[in-house]
DNA sequence: CGTTTTTGTTCTACTTTAGTTCTTTTTTGC
DNA sequence: GCAAAAAAGAACTAAAGTAGAACAAAAACG
């Protein structure tokens, strides 16, 4: 259907506008589409207004129009982007450190923005994530222990016996095992010195299922 | 579809519009988009109008209508597809993965050259280091349980108190905290049914020290 | 009401930015 | 290695932006 540049360029048209709200100018697509002339950037266009991907207001810069989208790839950008994915195999992610969590007693998971922590790209492939530094000893039964961070998958549902973080009253989060009991959720520590915690669904908010544990020992 | 000038007076007339109630008059306008002359304005508005996005009520002075606004992305969108570009850059270091070592019995353990594992640079800087795959439960009272990646510092010595990678009679490795006593060296470990393991400080080489642990949930 | 002030429109002249067309060069696929 | 396609580059045309002034129309005001 369309060939790989013109693809490229009618991507890129469509995404500027739709973020700038205005019409990229030539040289601007042609540095986009790693052109160094602009008259190649002129024939992309007509072959994309003569496809119909494309309108243009006759006599006026920066007027154009994206008017569909193809459903297809070029199988050259799949490569790419295939490529490029591999290429995230390989580099680092960094997801919000969203601050403290008591594996203890529950404070409030701190919402400091700047904060960050850096994992492998694998250990957070679909889906949105952040970390929480573990605090406190309620959950050292199953080897999670303070001072250990710990990343979590955002979620707001879970299955029996996951470990989650859970909201409770809109005001403190924790992490434990969660099972659901009828209207009740049970929230349950993995350290004997702690109790479990029984409270209505209603009271109770996932806010994300443990997904992976880092400890630094030195 | 709109040029940056058009665009930022468009988005100036709706703001002002919304906020006080009422349009702004031409030489508001030019001064907010940092014109001199109240003709360029003029120029602009005629175009936003027969692009459709303004309306303007004749013989009227600061009737101006928004018709529509340019469809934006949520910035949101944008900053995440921003952050996922900078993710790219980010490295990632492959240490060797040396296959399974037993934190119960002791087994070999196996140098695969060809396994690699992951990690943030920043938990391996300053040292050679591998990764090593825990099978056993015999350190699971300091939360290494079975299954978890353990980060290894090369090292030949180590501190008391520290948890190493010991091989015994050059044959088997294991993971242990190890406590010298005169003669003899202890090779302990954190679960109540193992037994510690006294040997002569001879048959026992450090060969590295536990630095960070990581663990996948699902 | 008519006068003053504010506001909008038009015109000219000019600069900058953008789009088009053409020729030459390079790349690509048989 | 040759023909076709793609890209680069220069030269040109057109549109957008800038500025100032003159003027017309609408709004404000006593």
């Amino acid at each position: 259907m369309l060939t790989p540049k013109q693809y490229k360029l009618l991507m890129f048209i469509n995404k500027t506008t739709k973020e700038t709200g205005c019409c990229p100018s030539f040289d601007e697509m042609k540095d986009a589409v790693g052109l160094k002339s602009k008259s190649g950037i002129y024939a992309l266009i007509e072959a994309l207004v003569e496809r119909n991907f494309l309108r243009k207001l006759p006599h006026k810069a920066r007027a154009l129009e994206v008017v569909r989208l193809p459903k297809l790839k070029p199988s050259a950008i799949v490569a790419e982007e295939k490529k490029k994915e591999e290429a995230l195999l390989n580099a680092m992610v960094e997801i919000p450190l969203y601050g403290k969590i008591a594996a203890g007693t529950p404070i409030e998971a701190i919402a400091d923005e700047n904060e960050k922590f850096s994992v492998p790209y694998e250990m957070v492939r679909g889906g949105q994530y952040y970390a929480l530094k573990i605090e406190g000893d309620s959950m050292e039964g199953i080897g999670i222990l303070n001072g250990d961070t710990v990343i979590i998958k955002k979620a707001d549902t879970a299955q029996n016996g996951d470990i989650v973080v859970a909201l409770v009253d809109n005001c403190e989060a924790t992490l434990k095992q969660i099972k659901k009991e009828g209207p009740e959720v049970l929230l349950i520590p993995k350290n004997d010195a702690y109790e479990v915690r029984r409270l209505p669904a209603s009271r109770v908010k996932v806010q994300g299922i443990l997904s992976s544990l880092v400890r630094n020992y030195h």
